[in-house]
DNA sequence: CTTACCGGGATCTGCCATGGGC
DNA sequence: GCCCATGGCAGATCCCGGTAAG
């Protein structure tokens, strides 16, 4: 009979447990039944209604925020839109959160003005803001995000950096004050095992390099740190090193995908007739490769190939892949037709911006003629 | 003057699970 | 028993230009 594990495998009940399956099943059944949705607040529908939510989705997303009797909604839209932002950007953000409807006006005002402390003007909030209601809204504890933006200026970090770290990265703003220390404390912990010199520098490096970071666990981060060492065999200088690097752009991704696309990488260079220790060196030295989903990565190998392009210089100069599968293809396009030769000249011409490249184009073509 | 090397900039949420409080 | 706050997860690049080196 089918248990758990073949209702698992339906896509949209991956990941759950027995329990929340029940109760998944129950809400399913249960859905169109009136008894469901008589508690919620009729005059709070038709406001929400009015200002143009999308009630649907709150009653998927927080439908207990439907049942409350007090709610600010009018409050939180005289506030956004005193800030700049439209109608109907209101109505997307508290569709897609609507527990920000319960927020008061004194922590709107509270919230507002300490992300004013890092951010410009009242624009560039609301910019985040509707990108990720989420991020803003989902605390509702002012203090603690007083407290996480006087640690991380206190680690160091510029206020450029935290602008960055803000901007790309809000929700490290909504964790707790000790939820952020235990990463920075474990990434300084790892920079001082590692035999750091400048140990109190190690963590804000990373940081201000992967701003994504403290938004992940320390668990993933530990995970990733181990197979990186592991796998391409490093000491703990060598590994210092890169994670000092580039190496730190990658320290985020899922431990799963890492793996994956490492051996990936493996299989692919191992078909192209490279040794281990040349996967390894390629690796270390462009560990972007590990970023870029695998299938990319192929295409874009495959195709410097077959434009005439040694493996051996690929991996000499990685960086080529940095750019995009068709913007490669335009170029070793553009190239062939100007008769370039790759074994003379090498491949640094499809390393350059647009603009350096159409320079080059134009003085080879005017050469030629 | 041209090329090579390198670092940096943009961008990145929406969902689920869980434990504690009421 | 419900709701809230919060932790955690999967997802998966591309490009530009300063400047040192030649």
């Amino acid at each position: 009979m089918a248990g758990p594990a073949f209702f698992t495998r339906i896509p949209i009940l991956k990941n759950c447990s027995t329990a929340s399956l029940i109760i998944r099943f129950v809400r399913f059944f249960t859905s169109n039944c009136p008894d469901d949705t008589v508690k919620e607040n009729n005059f709070l529908l038709q406001n929400l209604s009015t200002l143009g939510v999308d009630i649907k989705m709150v009653r998927r997303r927080q439908p207990g925020i439907l049942r409350k009797q007090i709610t600010n909604e009018n409050g939180l839209v005289s506030f956004l839109k005193s800030k700049g932002a439209e109608d109907k950007t209101v109505a997307s953000i508290i569709s897609r959160y609507p527990r920000s409807i319960t927020r008061s006006h004194d922590y709107l005002e509270k919230r507002w003005l300490l992300w004013r402390s890092v951010f410009k003007n009242d624009s560039e909030i609301i910019k985040i803001i509707k990108r990720s209601p989420e991020s803003f809204f989902r605390s509702s504890d002012n203090n603690n995000l007083e407290k996480n933006i006087a640690y991380l200026c206190s680690l160091g970090l510029t206020s450029k950096d935290l602008h960055r770290l803000l901007t790309t990265a809000p929700r490290t703003f909504s964790n707790s004050l000790e939820l952020n220390q235990q990463m920075v404390e474990f990434l300084q912990d790892i920079g001082c095992s590692l035999g750091g010199k400048h140990k109190e520098n190690f963590a804000k490096q990373i940081i201000s390099k992967n701003v994504y970071i403290l938004i992940r666990s320390t668990k993933r981060v530990k995970a990733n740190i181990d197979f990186l060492q592991d796998v391409l065999h490093l000491n703990n200088e060598e590994l210092l090193h890169l994670l000092q690097g580039s190496g730190s752009e990658i320290l985020d991704l899922s431990n799963e995908y890492i793996k994956r696309n490492f051996k990936s990488v493996e299989e692919k260079l191992d078909l192209l007739g490279c040794t281990n220790e040349q996967t390894t060196k390629f690796i270390i030295k462009y560990p972007l490769a590990l970023y870029v989903s695998s299938g990319n990565l192929n295409n874009k190998i495959n195709c410097l190939l077959e434009g005439g392009i040694t493996i051996n210089q690929i991996l000499e100069k990685p960086k080529v892949l940095d750019f995009s599968f068709e913007n490669i293809k335009g170029r070793l396009k553009t190239l062939e037709e100007i008769g370039y030769n790759f074994k003379e000249n090498g491949i640094s011409v499809l390393d350059c911006s647009r603009t350096r490249f159409e320079v080059k184009i134009n003085k080879l073509t005017s050469i030629k003629n």
